[in-house]
DNA sequence: CTGCGCGTTCCCACGGTGGGAAGGTCAAGC
DNA sequence: GCTTGACCTTCCCACCGTGGGAACGCGCAG
């Protein structure tokens, strides 16, 4: 199979199969004499893989650890959980963040007439909004805005 | 004030400032003979405006946009509103999309005995998981992986 | 005048993805 | 055989923010 056929059996563009050729994600199996890579199954499966994990949100480092770990017989189920669960752990948090983002965001707009007066509570909490506000950087962390 | 006060004042790293400036989202008032920006209290409070709507995730094309109606001191609430409202709607949908991969992460994590055995839910759902899943490419166009 | 901190510009990197140019290859049709 | 067009190859560039750092200029204090 060449790259255009891999792409069509895998769902990943050809500029995609290239990349991961290109960090070592994915090698073709072969290449023609002609340089033309070549893919077997096995590396469709790998690249259906790749796509599935990417569709679930995982990083490329992420994916790289589950491609080996898939590729090794004897893994521990173990080390992909952990894997998973970490990767869980960052999207809930990303959730939460974004979540308050968009209540924020939600009461700003409750609060806004949205008419042709330029009075406006959401450019005014823009406006003073988050100031530094550090002034005692005692016991408390987490602030939304991360610094 | 200079580019390091701007920065400790607003609570925006020197290197944004450079680049608000270079986009031309904040561009300094002056420049001094030896050519360091000057800003006053006015780009100080738009700098601080950058980083607050960055804070609720706005884009810089929206930030733009919010920017220039701040500026404007007879605009109209409504327009405001709307860039807000797209802006959460955006912020929602991508929300879904993360507690979607979230929840089945989930299930998979829970299915997986995470123990020192191969066998694995999460790396078997990777791995047949997602297929292209078009039966019947009848009326529909739109491939996820475009040609 | 020297030293140091701060300013300036410019380039590079990341993560992933896509666009496109310039050139080689292959299969089909004449 | 030769042409054509689709496909392959590599290489560079862009996005969006953000940070790192080099090379060089400036300002203030000793």
């Amino acid at each position: 199979m060449n790259i255009g056929q891999a792409s069509k059996a895998s769902g990943v563009t050809t500029k995609m199969i290239r990349y991961y050729d290109e960090i070592g994600l994915v090698r073709p199996s072969a290449r023609t004499d002609s340089n033309y890579r070549e893919y077997d199954e096995r590396e469709i499966n790998e690249l259906r893989f790749i796509r599935r994990a990417r569709s679930l949100g995982f990083s490329m480092p992420e994916i790289t650890q589950l491609l080996s770990l898939w590729r090794d017989r004897d893994r521990p189920s173990r080390e992909v959980k952990a894997i998973a669960d970490r990767h869980l752990a960052d999207l809930d948090a990303r959730i939460a963040e974004m979540q308050a983002m968009a209540q924020t965001l939600r009461h700003l707009s409750h609060c806004c007439a949205g008419d042709d007066r330029p009075d406006c509570p959401i450019l005014a909490d823009l406006t003073q909004g988050a100031l530094p506000s550090e002034p005692k950087p005692k016991s408390r962390r987490a602030h939304v805005h991360g610094g």
